[in-house]
DNA sequence: TTGCTGAGCGAACATTTGCCCATGCGTTAA
DNA sequence: TTAACGCATGGGCAAATGTTCGCTCAGCAA
């Protein structure tokens, strides 16, 4: 039964998720499509090409591929993980986010499911906004969302990459943004902010989150962090010479996985860096340029669970 | 490193699943996954369909319509339906008919627009009456509408819910208003009415109709027939203590579907109740109230059609 | 009214996919 | 040893799909 809204906007978007269906679901060729929605063949074709660009498919590959689950043990025997998933690579994709955002959203769609409220606490970018993308709609007012960080740019502006609220509409959860941008000016402004209620009880959200998941950043000019405008050339140069190797949440640390000590940490707004002895703290990335990032962070137990790819998986265990 | 079996067949659906991957994850073409893959194009698309058919490959929508389209095939298939559709509710509103009437309409209006003559049957209600004020004003002189039983009150009024001439009015066809009462006073004054001309030619309409379109009607003191007044309380325990379980143009049947041997039955002046499995029968109804009744309208094959929404549809399948 | 613009449509064309069939290779039974 | 059989393979073609391009038409400003 139809609400209030006609717009010509959600009614095609039905139509392509009707074509949609008929396509993928019922196996319809275009042609049938076309005839049963009243439509051209090309229309048809539009409307289920539009379904595929605004992500109503979801596709997902049901089969343990061998090799995939030869390396995810390999990572979880080194490395001393809980939770490990490495899907297939395309060889001439390798950064293809898409793969590892299908496993992420079908371990959270599983958390999700749990009856017991959970708290789920997120970080930012862009592979965390692929998981979020591939979450179905669901209803799961039980559970808690909330964010590891701000996401205000040092202009002002909000990053596009804030996964937290995009989650909490999808799957009808109690949301909270962090309330801080992502870096204070100085120590003395981030004692200041920190102080506030509202900081105090997302912090201590965060602190006992059921499940972390998180991105990894990696150093260097693609650093998300410099490409985004949050470090300077110069203070790059800086924290590379200081050893800086990856960051999570924008905690950057070393090769051994340990926070380093510079004044760029001294002014990092987010909530600390969670305790994955005791937490389920996932990490989702993916691409030769990350690897050392993330044999850092697994080196020095910041995570315990990770989703990959085939190829950085060979190049994490090589 | 190597799990335990490598049967050729782990090693097949192994590839098909990386096939599928590539295809459907990554979004290769077949040839890209040939060369990925090292086999012929040929294979690489047995591999795929070897995905596919072994049902490696999991497609959802994620999209309101979808979880619709999921419930009209299953309606489809447990109660063998020619057609079936089914409408978003809105939560707040699960008995709102504009969806179910939009839907309708459609179906109607596609009938309408055929060039060959058609004859259209209607029965009444606040269902049908609903159905037809979404249809567009059109010139279809061709066709034919013919009303499936009267519309006077046990006072001699006129019930508001005539959809017939309404629609004739709207799409501008021939139209056959339904020349007697709703009840006969009893069987002799039945037979009388039923003598004359124009009664007989409208029934032989009636009775070849390419479409039928009708309301279910419950029992119970929510009863459109209890409501207008044309079953008294007596009556109307009598009928349920009979097995009354719903109402297809005043033609009371059980919960089998089975028109019940009554004295009300006796006197129901409307057109037989039409031979489902030959003409096209559509139902529109909606509400939890109605369900014991449409469940045994489809019980009884009393009709191959139904348009509902998604609350109705799954207390049908439930 | 006229002209502009942008969205949507469908014809035509290019690409991709699905399927049948002839071929060849290995395996088995006579 | 050889014929027969099973079966994966790739050629080739028809169907299905994707894309481009020019057209129309509604909406809108001059």
């Amino acid at each position: 039964m139809t609400l209030g809204r006609f717009t010509p906007e959600t009614t095609r978007l039905d139509d392509a998720a009707r074509a949609g269906w008929l396509y993928y679901v019922a196996g319809n060729t275009q042609d049938e499509i076309a005839r049963k929605l009243g439509v051209s063949r090309q229309s048809a074709q539009r409307l289920v090409s539009l379904a595929m660009s605004e992500k109503l498919v979801k596709v997902r590959i049901d089969h343990p591929i061998a090799a995939c689950m030869d390396l995810s043990s390999g990572l979880i025997e080194r490395f001393g993980l809980r939770f490990c998933e490495v899907v297939p690579s395309d060889p001439d994709a390798p950064d293809l986010l898409t793969g590892v955002a299908i496993a992420a959203a079908t371990e959270l769609e599983h958390r999700l499911k749990l009856p017991e409220p959970q708290i789920i606490a997120l970080g930012t970018g862009r592979a965390l906004k692929a998981c979020v993308e591939q979450l179905p709609r669901m209803s799961c007012p039980q559970h808690r969302i909330v964010s590891l960080l701000g996401n205000m740019m040092a202009d002002g502006s909000a990053t596009p990459y804030n996964a937290t609220i995009r989650m909490a509409d999808r799957v009808g959860a109690q949301h909270y943004p962090y309330p801080l941008p992502v870096l204070a000016r100085d120590c003395e402004e981030l004692r200041l902010l920190q102080g506030q209620e509202a900081v105090r009880h997302t912090l201590e959200l965060c602190g006992r989150a059921d499940l972390t998941l998180v991105g990894i950043g990696q150093m260097g000019r693609s650093a998300p962090l410099y490409v985004d405008g949050f470090i300077s050339d110069a203070e790059m140069d800086i924290l590379e010479a200081a050893g800086a190797t990856g960051e999570i949440t924008s905690w950057i640390y070393d090769a051994q996985g340990l926070k380093i000590d510079t004044d760029f940490n001294s002014r990092v707004a987010s909530a600390p860096l969670p305790e994955a002895s005791e937490r389920d703290v996932i990490a989702v990335a993916v691409g030769q340029v990350k690897v050392p990032a993330i044999r850092a962070a697994l080196a020095g137990n910041l995570i315990n669970g990770l989703v990959t790819n085939e190829t950085t998986a060979i190049l994490l265990l090589g």
